[in-house]
DNA sequence: TTATTTAACTAATAATCATTAGTTTTATAC
DNA sequence: GTATAAAACTAATGATTATTAGTTAAATAA
């Protein structure tokens, strides 16, 4: 059984992601836990804080993955598997929550904000750090770094918007398609 | 020089894109505009108006884009190619339109909602049935048709947002290191 | 110039919002 | 069973919202 103040939580990153953060209310919330919006506060401090919390928590689970990452022992082209992994791992856990992380970050306050943003840009150059080593150790064609990275990262930040309805597929089975339309690539 | 009315429609575009419709105030326009906001209501009739009108008419390009390499006498895989072509026309001509079409539709009311939903199924299937067949005729692997499909769709529907960034960059060119990412994959 | 239309303004409305204060009920600890 | 703490409630606050009504200024047509 969550604590109450998980569901809390829970309950906003449905609505959230359902209808954005700034069209939520509080009393949206509140319904959806069977109380009063005034009574959230016994268990939250804001409207705030609850996104940020999500939020950071998806965050802090990426930056942690890529660490695991970058400091393995793994050749390049492995290590691209594993971020393919990772992403879809922690789509599939918790696809809501990703949904804040892609979507609504902008409503966070502006010094929140800053700090997101750049956590991002860190996590961003690290991706791009692996992929240029992947086409420098010959794994990889030498294409438009910029356009590579960000076509990777376009698919798998949006695997949750289309997972909703894709449920009935394993983790490892996504990981291997989305590897060949990524990497391997389409044409025959 | 733009109608006042166009103008309206541009400030609107770029600040629903800045910090999303809920949370973009006819104040905020107004002051955009440098106008006050009831002033806006000599031109236009209600927010919702600017939603749907702004997003009804990249809808529309993209509708009519379809239907032209539907309706054309392109191979298959050259019909892949258009879309990738048409996709990027349209997020370079305006990108804060298409920041709408993908972030914001959620908050059209219930029904132009169902009505746009709609519309994108309809668009999805072509662009399915274009994929499946070149899958059929041997330009592409048989991989899971869904998973390229939405592979391909979340880079182009993306580009917009980091385009941004990468002004200086031709739309052929685009096009072109697009398709050798979405395509023709990047393993070597 | 005068008449007419267009588009700006001010002021007000009624709704909704997040949040606080104060109070009552419920659950826990002793 | 009584005391204490946790968590629900009601009521209110003050801000902001989209939009309407009514009025004035600016631009256009005659």
């Amino acid at each position: 059984m969550l604590s109450k103040k998980a569901q809390i939580f829970n309950a906003a990153a449905t609505l959230f992601r359902q209808k954005g953060y700034a069209a939520t209310s509080m009393q949206d919330i509140a319904e959806k836990m069977d109380m009063k919006a005034a009574s959230l506060y016994n268990h939250i401090d804001s409207k705030q804080e609850l996104l940020r919390t999500i939020l950071m928590d998806v965050a802090n689970d990426f930056i942690e993955g890529m660490a695991a990452i970058k400091s393995s022992a793994l050749p390049s082209n492995e290590k691209l598997k594993e971020l393919i992994s990772l992403h879809v791992r922690l789509t599939i856990a918790n696809p809501d929550n990703m949904a804040l992380l892609i979507g609504d970050w902008t409503h966070l306050d502006e010094t929140h904000k800053k700090n997101y943003l750049s956590l991002r840009d860190n996590y961003e150059n690290d991706f791009r750090k692996i992929l240029k080593q992947c086409m420098k150790e010959g794994y990889l064609k030498k294409v438009d770094l910029e356009i590579a990275l960000f076509s990777i990262l376009s698919t798998l930040r949006w695997t949750y918007s289309w997972y909703s309805k894709q449920k009935n597929r394993s983790q490892l089975d996504l990981e291997a398609d989305l590897y060949k339309c990524l990497i391997e690539g389409l044409k025959k």
